[in-house]
DNA sequence: TCCACTGGCACTTTTGAACTGA
DNA sequence: ATCAGTTCAAAAGTGCCAGTGG
């Protein structure tokens, strides 16, 4: 599986799609409106995939309405039930990873942003069905605001405090295994662990970008691609899954999150209670740095107190361990072996890489011969309830699938961005390198 | 003075190249 | 020559914390 920076390295980890909304947006809701309910969903921002097919740059239309303010985070009983919207019969998503997105929710979830970029946790992880064993298919995230506020930690709780920041340049992740066929897709859980945030308005890498201190919903959409590299779209779905609400932040401000974050989040291991890097350990590092080498040398010895234990790694985009205490969501069983994957999405690329990605025409074809994913074939590690998704409300807005063409000019609220199109038997050379 | 933000730190996990042996 | 398994160092991902600046 290939990352799409690893593709189109000038094009970053997900790709602009149009210019920065308008500072006034009137379709921003008061902060303290109460309730929430989602609305229709608002389209994806999709353009880029469309861009060498229409020669005309345009602009887009400013965004659809946002939903109400939804209750302040953490503080909301039980989230609304999952919301999609397709035009992709029969398909339905459901989120592997939801006990962990409600435990996080039920505190109210902070996600770190950084200039550099930082991984999202929890991260997506979503399973699909319904979908057409044979025809290609695109996964795409991507993060909206949820409200016109600007939000504030006053100890206890998040509380609107402001109007939001003016919305910035709208981005969308490409998992890296699109186009993919629909057997592909079904044949394990889809994560998205790879997103990164960022709040470097300037960001050179392609990563999402949001303001700190604002509230934000992560969407999923499922493009079928009836043709590949033709402008012919078999038909969108789009998710979105309350519980992965959160508030991007540059320091966390709940502690219930960060021990959270330490208890689920392999990467924070050292951390934990038994950790190297506990409050205990750092403690003493610093008496013993202050008493000087001899017994730094000495101490250091005994100090060896770190478990040993399984190794749990973020390879599905979460965790594979926690503390009981902390994360009873996460005592699902450890993973069973990968049914390991017969074909892979080496094979939608061979076909036509660049077209779903606005590659330039020059690039050579990619490598068929690039090993399996490493975590395609690994399966959640949770039972997740599976969420029945319905499709949206009638007249929502997308056209059906018999009429791929309306597809584009649905999306195409303005236009794409002026990328090259790839001519017939272009080449992309990405190497071997596996990035999922 | 407050507070959001930044950069460096120590730690852990992941990744891939190099090596070994069948 | 090929392939699978192991080892190890570098890269990347964590939260913490002191310092900075508006």
């Amino acid at each position: 599986m290939y990352h799409p920076r690893e593709l189109y390295p000038s094009l970053g980890t997900s790709y602009r799609l149009g210019p920065p909304q308008p500072v006034a947006d009137s379709s921003f809701l008061p902060a303290l409106a109460e309730g929430y309910h989602y609305p229709d969903l608002d389209t994806p921002k999709l353009d880029c995939f469309l861009s060498g097919i229409e020669a005309a740059s345009r602009t887009l239309a400013a965004p659809p309405p946002l939903p109400p303010l939804p209750p302040a985070l953490g503080t909301e009983p039980s989230p609304p039930a999952t919301e999609a919207l397709h035009s992709l019969p029969g398909v339905s998503l459901s989120l592997e990873n939801q006990e962990l997105w409600k435990e996080f929710n039920s505190v109210g979830t902070e996600m770190i942003i950084t200039k550099a970029g930082r991984r999202m946790f929890p991260a997506c992880r979503v399973s699909v069905t319904g979908l057409d064993l044979e025809a290609r298919y695109l996964f795409l995230l991507d993060v909206v605001p949820v409200d016109g506020a600007r939000y504030r930690w006053q100890g206890r709780r998040w509380e609107p405090s402001g109007k939001a920041e003016p919305r910035l340049p709208d981005r969308v992740y490409i998992h890296p295994d699109s186009p993919a066929t629909g057997a592909h897709w079904m044949r394990q859980p889809v994560s998205f662990h790879r997103v990164k945030l960022t709040n470097s308005t300037l960001d050179p890498h392609g990563h999402l970008i949001l303001h700190s201190m604002h509230k934000y919903q992560p969407r999923i959409h499922l493009v079928r691609a009836t043709q590949l590299c033709s402008q012919h779209w078999g038909g969108v779905a789009s998710f979105r899954f309350p519980e992965t609400m959160f508030i991007s932040v540059t320091a966390y401000q709940n502690p219930r999150i960060t021990q959270l974050k330490i208890a689920a989040n392999p990467f924070a291991k050292g951390f934990r209670e038994n950790g190297r890097n506990c409050k205990r350990e750092r403690d003493a590092r610093v008496k013993r740095k202050l008493r000087g080498p001899e017994a730094v040398a000495t101490e250091a010895c005994g100090s060896g107190d770190a478990p040993g234990g399984p190794c749990d790694s973020t390879l599905g985009g979460d965790i594979r361990e926690s503390d009981p205490e902390q994360a009873p969501a996460l005592r699902e069983a450890a993973p069973a072996p990968a049914p390991p994957c017969g074909s892979s999405s080496a094979e939608a690329y061979l076909l036509h890489p660049a077209a779903f990605h606005g590659a330039p025409s020059h690039l050579p074809t990619r490598n068929p011969s690039f090993p399996q994913a490493p975590d395609s074939g690994c399966p959640a590690p949770y039972s997740a309830a599976s969420l029945e998704l319905q499709p949206g409300p009638g007249g929502s807005g997308y056209p059906a699938a018999a009429h791929p063409a309306s597809f584009a000019s649905h999306f195409l609220q303005g236009g794409p961005l002026p990328l090259p199109y790839p001519g017939p038997g272009a080449y992309l050379d990405v190497g071997s390198k596996p990035m999922y």
